[in-house]
DNA sequence: TTGAAAGCGCTACCAG
DNA sequence: CTGGTAGCGCTTTCAA
């Protein structure tokens, strides 16, 4: 039904190779029968055939995507990114949704690998014990970028950011607002989980060395309970724990913000009895009951740069080795952990050489609409 | 590299004819080959190459999404409601994005037809004026689906809502709480916006007839000023218009978050001075600083039917015409207009057949991480 | 400068 | 029941 390639060579009483070549502007065709053919082209609306394109050549100049929740705004941020730079460069996006579930993505690898995609990013819900599906990916010799969760033992370009540092920094802010009791409601079925943990423990030790660890509450889910009854009763717990804490650092923002409603729910009040902050400055965190503290990954620059690099990848046919990119982060200062003045009692020790922290500029008001 | 047909059936001995059909459980193959066959494959780990099937039988099992703005989580949720369906049933899924841009979204729709998807999801960013578009698609009879945004001369299956409904819906809360004055930003360019400020308007008039124009003002965008700016300048305007309005009604829960924003910024109370109704309920909408009421357009649902209908279209391969589908609305009452009691005076005339407000569960509680 | 022809990997028709 | 074989639409090499 649709134009071939062969209609269009026999109006024009020439072969389909003629063409062809002359719709790439190989210079070994007239350009009086390249004109002819441009013109041919147009008038009968010839669009080629990608499946045939790619099945001849090899390549399918189409890339796939594998996030494990577009639910989330952070994931969906990166999935625009992502789309933006793909479609920049002419390249068509397979997406695929793994639900958080390793097997579901590893069936959404393989269905995009037979779609014979020239590359994959891929932000994981696999877990740091079984790598099988990357060395697989290895051994096919299929160019990949890991996106946001990263598996060390991978070599593979990796596009992220630093957990440990973003750790610190939050919880490094907490202390310095004057909290004297941080505790940390962490993920680490999450392959970005312990590198959180790690910083919060890291800050706490140069702090003042001593890290409680019923301060310290997991939100790994059992079954089927939402990641938002998991933090909200993870923060319930925390407060009924003495020392109770007056500071709280969230492995990320839904956490966060459940943990918020958890805290107003008994009467406490935020930022005065407990700040809390987050991570991934989710879309409208300034605009919530309590403006959220948070640190943002600017998701969209991951996506982004996630897609150069594998791109590039592509293109330069694994001659190049790529480093990995660690995505800036930036504390974003909000009512959260806005304490009432007070000045910090006993700073004690010299604190670590702190990464800078970039002026807060809040993300709500941009382009999220 | 990967292995192909013709490499298992060398390895057993017998024809890839044979290899294909003892693949497909084609009965005309001996249960003890097809044993062999199977083994074979799975020794081999054999992927069928999809590009070459899909050229081979002219179907590509792929269908391609279009969306006007990932960003929007709006939009977000929509793309995850299609991947769901889509995955579940063995199709992949190509996403584009338009940013809002009709003829970004032509090329891109271009692109994913010379992928030779079979079929199209579209949210549309084409103005009503120019349906070229899809007189085109209707021409090359390419299955689609119009999600969302509606094109009434367009004769292709639509998922989506009533927005003439939301716009009464939205409005008619506003003036049951008492609101005198009810103002409505509205977003003209956007398909859906012209049935909102109809439902608004019929609203107004089957309240007490008068509707004025001042109350309403648009945020189509002049250039690259971005639609937070747009709404915030707008709600300013109306703060300042007298009468001063005492209710608005947004086209969007972004404008609305912006909306209270302006009125805060110039000391207003929502909803004490003013009350605030969006649409969409998006994530953590009823965490913001003023939980908002908004009308909830279940987008995953939405996306979801759309997928199943365009695949129910393709596999029945033309001989089904399905009907359009409304996605039910949901009324979500929150702090934005819940006013202290104030007995609503002078309800003139009754009221026309309002549509059942369904409970007002908050969504932010599911499953948005 | 042009064209014939051989694939790319899979499916399907038709003859054995 | 099985296996040649002729495509699907495009690219590309090689000969004219």
């Amino acid at each position: 039904m649709p134009v071939r390639l062969r209609d269009v060579a026999n109006r024009l009483g020439i072969s389909t190779a003629a063409v062809c070549k002359a719709l790439k502007g190989h210079k070994d065709i007239s350009e009086a029968t390249r004109q002819r053919v441009l013109e041919c082209v147009r008038e009968l609306n010839y669009q080629p055939n990608l499946l045939a394109r790619g099945l001849s050549v090899g390549r399918s100049k189409a890339i796939g995507l594998v996030i494990p929740e577009l639910m989330h705004s952070f994931f969906a941020e990166i999935a625009h990114g992502v789309t933006r730079q793909v479609q920049s460069k002419q390249y068509t996006l397979l997406l695929a949704d793994s639900e958080e579930n390793p097997e579901a993505e590893r069936q959404a690898v393989e269905l995009l690998l037979a779609r014979r995609v020239d590359g994959l990013v891929i932000a994981s819900a696999q877990s740091q014990n079984d790598l099988s599906l990357f060395e697989e990916l290895q051994r096919r010799e299929v160019p990949f970028v890991l996106l946001d969760r990263r598996y060390p033992a991978i070599k593979a370009p990796f596009v992220g950011i630093d957990n440990l540092t973003l750790g610190r920094l939050a919880t490094e802010h907490l202390l310095k607002i004057g909290c004297r009791h941080v505790a940390h409601i962490s993920c680490l079925s999450i392959a970005t989980g312990p590198g959180r943990l790690e910083g919060y423990l890291h800050a706490l030790e140069a702090h003042d060395g001593k890290a409680n660890p019923r301060l310290i509450v997991d939100t790994t889910r059992a079954g089927t309970e939402s990641v938002d009854v998991a933090a909200y009763q993870a923060m319930r717990q925390l407060l009924s724990s003495r020392p109770r804490p007056d500071g709280v650092f969230c492995f990320n923002d839904p956490i966060a913000v459940n943990a918020i409603k958890a805290a107003l729910d008994v009467g406490l009040r935020v930022p005065q009895d407990v700040a809390v902050v987050g991570a991934g400055n989710v879309h409208y965190s300034d605009l919530l009951r309590v403006p959220l503290t948070t640190v943002d990954q600017s998701p969209a620059a991951m996506g982004a740069k996630a897609a150069e690099i594998l791109l590039q990848l592509i293109e330069s046919e694994g001659s190049l080795r790529p480093a990995d990119i660690f995505i800036p982060l930036n504390l974003v200062e909000r009512e959260s952990t806005r304490r009432p003045r007070r000045i910090c009692e006993r700073e004690k020790g010299g604190s670590p050489a702190r990464r800078s922290v970039r002026s807060g500029l809040s993300k709500a008001g941009g382009s999220g609409t």
